[in-house]
DNA sequence: GCAAAAGTGTTGCTAATACACCCATGC
DNA sequence: GCATGGGTGTATTAGCAACACTTTTGC
């Protein structure tokens, strides 16, 4: 709780756009406590990033397994939490917006573009960090299944089952935890579960996607007809062969279609 | 654009949490600019409010108006944007979460507590203040509407007519906007409207609160069965008297149920 | 033919809507 | 009484879940 900490004139424009300091009575009650602005020099920013994407576990047979959602994590190399995993992320530089450093970061760890990018949620309690006050802007992302596979790995950057996750550095768990309710959430009204698919997909696989994410299964044929009565498919005439049953129609994204509804928000 | 600024030891551990700075393998591809971690300095935080009330506008006579929504907004007595009407906020002090900081700025002008606070999204573009980069995270909350009527105003701070507002300052415009679909979003399909009113209220004043932020009328029969069946109310025995109509049952908040559901995130 | 998955049809439930109608109070 | 909103009943509709059924391929 130290205050009224000496951090020089950096911070001089920290409540340039707030109201802050423009109030014209005196204080309020007795709430109003002596602190400087100085004060809030002391907190740092940092943008991170849940990157989802759809695998199938070879650990066992590749054969009929159904796949299910991993996430990317990097190792701690220095305190706090030396050792332990941790979402990928970094310090914001000051020429680029937010979602910028969060598909940067994302790049940088798995050399992946995102197919989807939302911004997730601000965590900024006091001690989210033993050593620093940090605040953490993070945003969530998916990627696609085929360029997922071929995914960067190493002795720093590993893949991790969302419903396998060790105990994570800092508050990452209950930030991922909260980022599979939002996936979960938006997967039930939107459309974004066409980001971790091909080009082209059938219906099946479309099904699949939604399947591993909501954990349960879902009637083909309500399916069905849920998704092209939304509109955010086109046919594009071609089937896919090759299996050993009737082979099924292949769809295309409606491009036009809106993913999601972000209200009066630009989309990313 | 400038990089490489010299903000000397602050920002050591701005990476501290994150796992910038771990990546085990040389830059990816070409995309890794040279870039140190001091450029994250030039970074500053701010916390502001998007503050909601009903209010019966009483420019005209004040009887048999409806209520509409307002919020109060402070004037900038600095650059940039001196002299026009800004969101209310300030930097987050080291010692305080973020909602603390949203909840005191929302103290500090109106002298109110709000009865819902809520997270609204971090505002980041690189150009949205022309001085400094600031990067703010933005709370929206309900004030009840007996307690708004006795709420502060002076010579920088006035209540405005959320359909009715002026340029305001940076990107407050925008934030206003998405601050309002959020409100509409939820209302939809969460209790929040109960925040605005008193401790006991009629269903047609619940239901004039909805109206009012919906901006559209509601039938009185089905509203009525859709919230009861939510389960949100319970019946206090009383009704009120002194209208020049049957007297209509007075109903309290049920405590028990959540307003809304935030998922994993502790409420706040 | 047989297995397997694609694709269609039908039924029933639930929730939202529109609207007709009765109830209880102040005046 | 009559006006006014409180409060109830009911028919219609849309959407979704459940599930039986038909179709088309590989083997």
């Amino acid at each position: 709780m130290s205050e009224r900490l000496d951090t020089g004139s950096r911070h001089t424009d920290a409540s340039a756009e707030a109201g802050e300091g423009t109030w014209p009575l005196g204080s309020f009650g007795a709430a109003q406590p002596d602190v400087t602005q100085a004060d809030a020099a002391a907190v740092d920013l940092a943008v991170s990033t849940v990157i989802f994407a759809l695998r199938t576990d070879d650990r066992f047979g590749a054969q009929g397994a159904t796949p299910t959602l991993w996430l990317p994590l990097v190792r701690r190399i220095r305190e706090p939490f030396e050792g332990l995993w941790a979402l990928p992320g970094g310090p914001l530089r000051s020429s680029e917006g937010l979602a910028d450093a969060a598909r940067r970061s994302l790049g940088d760890t798995t050399g992946l573009a995102p197919r989807y990018l939302e911004q997730l949620y601000a965590f900024g309690d006091v001690d989210r960090s033993p050593s620093s006050r940090v605040v953490s802007v993070v945003y969530w992302a998916l990627v696609g299944s085929s360029e997922a596979a071929r995914a960067t790995v190493g002795q720093n950057v590993r893949w991790f089952r969302s419903d396998e996750l060790p105990p994570l550095a800092f508050d990452h768990n209950l930030i991922v935890e909260y980022a599979l309710w939002r996936l979960r959430t938006k997967m039930e009204y939107s459309r974004i579960a066409h980001a971790v698919l091909g080009e082209t997909f059938t219906l099946a696989q479309l099904r699949e996607v939604h399947e591993a994410v909501l954990g349960r299964r879902l009637d083909p044929a309500n399916f069905r007809r849920t998704i092209e009565s939304s509109g955010a498919l086109v046919d594009t005439g071609e089937r896919l062969t090759g299996t050993r049953h009737r082979p099924p129609k292949l769809y295309r994204y409606d491009s036009s279609a809106q993913l999601v509804d972000n209200g009066p928000l630009p989309h990313t």
